[in-house]
DNA sequence: ATGAAAGCGCTAACAC
DNA sequence: GTGTTAGCGCTTTCAT
């Protein structure tokens, strides 16, 4: 791969390395003809500058780091939707990495990203971090006042700035629209404990019932071991007796395939069973019946997040006091839990 | 924000700056004395080398990066984990950026990361650019060798490696299931031609018709504006006179709104209307009755593409030539043109 | 055992 | 108008 430098341009036209990098900012210094004759090479040769080199000098490069579990989740997806606008209106381009869920890739992004690579990053914890509980690679970044904001999951011990949702009430109003419509079983198909969204959903959904005089039935409480088949789990949810009249799942996943289950089963939705979801995305406006779910605002999450993250950068070397903010869900009733029909979902 | 560089450390300890990278680097000419003294340092105030600095040294970066139109499609998604895969096994780390289908980022994307961002580019045309078929912007990048694979959409003119599906055949096996289980009246759902996966799948819809001695009813085509709403446009396929008896959906968004359409509209699926999709998400296994779709084998595509690019960073000065690799699909048939009730679908 | 110096590609202040 | 120089942060060769 052959390079094209400013000193490649300069001996091949025998001038200057700073007579190049002159004309080629229309430097009014340089003379019409030298700058015409450099143009000339350039566009032939397909000049273009070296962004290290670029990065190096103004000590800024104009993009900001994103980085998320893994790629194809609904949610995460319209969190980069929203950052992307908001890095888009600051001039700032955005470049997204995975953690793939584990605590040594968050860390090596966040060392790259924030050596140089970026100016500014926003991140959600890895699975694997927060299960862990070590934070200690956060630690260099606060203490040098990094540009760093978190949305979703973070580290709540550790002063920094984080934009998340209210999960427990988010739960506990998914769970009063099920006792709402006269459902008095409400079963709850969550993650392992150490997910703390997953808790406070839970927590939100044992308040609901508590709030309405119900017992918490822990039997109705399905932890799902993520290693194991989803489906042979849920099923154990029907063969209770009682068997459950409504169900909460944490994520659309879990909602949809526990919807699908009942309804394979012969059971009539939402009579039998009402279902609901949690994290609005595309499964849940396409299956039969469409699932009622508390949605998450991704988007607004993003631009939050974006906009908080760049009051960092802006503030420079007087890094602003650590912000929590809070993005409010909203709940939307399909025929999953309603008695009308609903429009089917018209694309998107 | 404060940084810690050699310069500052060698300052700071009355040093020099080779002697203090020579102490990080653990070389043997450094007194085990000082070394400790500048270790220490170090990890007190977690020193991390300047990412921009080592990569304009060493002119390589250990990262490869991908441009995708945009996150959250389920197939792209699928064609990342693949490329991770593959990176990964190799030592590379893989950063992702957003075309947003437009030609400009996708340019200025490509301006970045060929210019020593990344060591080699993965990615696939954005929408604009086919649609304007203007490809100038990759010449330098051809011209000068840079690494550089697309999968997916390419520029068919240019000399370029790229891994692709065989869209017609795939469009043809689609179509030819469609008829195979009775079907005389297919319609085909489809994007605006300009898009060239549309267009051949649409060449593969046209192919199998005429092998069964069918007449393509031009009518029966229903090119999709993106515009407007998808509902609206798929009813009008209903009203026609007669009605087809199955749909080809080029996608799945398509056949997903088709089925639910048609389930609404009180028709038997697949009796009175089958439905089949391409590209395998998780739409299509949770609608009801579950979607039969072409798949994609994105993942596949993703470590295929990703081996090719890994060829040509290896081969560093002498570019190896062009090459075009082709992956299979598969047909997957559930119940939405299956006559056996198919299981749910379990998770992911 | 330690340091000076050159250079990766670029910019910008300062000559001439 | 054009060139020289210093420096961004790092590595590496070559002195000392």
């Amino acid at each position: 791969m052959k390079k094209v430098t400013l000193k490649s341009i300069a001996k091949a036209l025998g001038v200057s390395v700073s007579t190049v990098s002159k004309a080629l900012k229309n430097s009014p210094e340089i003379s019409p003809r030298t700058r015409e004759r450099i143009l000339e090479y350039c566009r032939l040769h397909h000049y273009e500058p070296n962004r290290m080199a670029l990065g190096l000098r103004h000590r800024k490069t104009g993009i900001i780091g994103v980085i998320v579990p893994q790629t194809g989740h609904y949610f995460f997806s319209r969190v980069i939707t929203g950052i992307q606008k908001v890095a888009e209106a600051a001039g700032y381009r955005v470049l997204i990495a995975h953690s793939n869920n584990e605590t040594t890739a968050e860390a090596e992004w966040l060392r790259l990203m924030g050596n140089g690579y970026t100016d500014g990053v926003l991140l959600t914890l890895a699975k694997e971090t927060l299960q862990r509980g070590d934070f200690r690679h956060f630690l260099p970044w606060i203490q040098r006042g990094f540009p760093l904001v978190f949305f979703d999951r973070y580290p709540e011990k550790l002063p920094v700035s984080a934009v998340i949702i209210n999960d427990t009430e988010a739960g506990r109003r998914a769970t009063e629209h099920l006792l709402g419509i006269g459902k008095r079983r409400p079963a709850l198909i969550t993650t392992p404990v150490y997910l703390s969204v997953g808790y406070r959903r839970e927590l939100g959904f044992r308040q609901a019932l508590k709030k309405h005089g119900l017992r918490v039935d822990e039997n109705r409480i399905l932890r799902i071991d993520e290693r194991k088949p989803l489906l042979a789990q849920i099923q154990g949810l029907f063969r209770l007796n009682p068997p459950p009249d409504a169900i909460f799942g944490v994520n659309e996943q879990y909602a949809a395939t526990a919807l699908n289950l009942a309804r394979q089963m012969g059971m009539d939705i939402p009579g039998d069973l009402a279902v609901i979801g949690f994290s609005d995305g595309m499964i849940a406006r396409h299956t039969y019946p469409p699932l009622s779910t508390v949605v998450q605002h991704g988007f607004r999450m993003g631009q939050t997040a974006a906009e908080l993250l760049f009051s960092h950068i802006r503030a420079g070397e007087t890094p602003p006091e650590p912000q929590i903010k809070i993005i409010d869900t909203d709940l939307v009733v399909r025929g999953s839990t309603g008695s009308h029909p609903v429009p089917v979902a018209d694309g998107f």
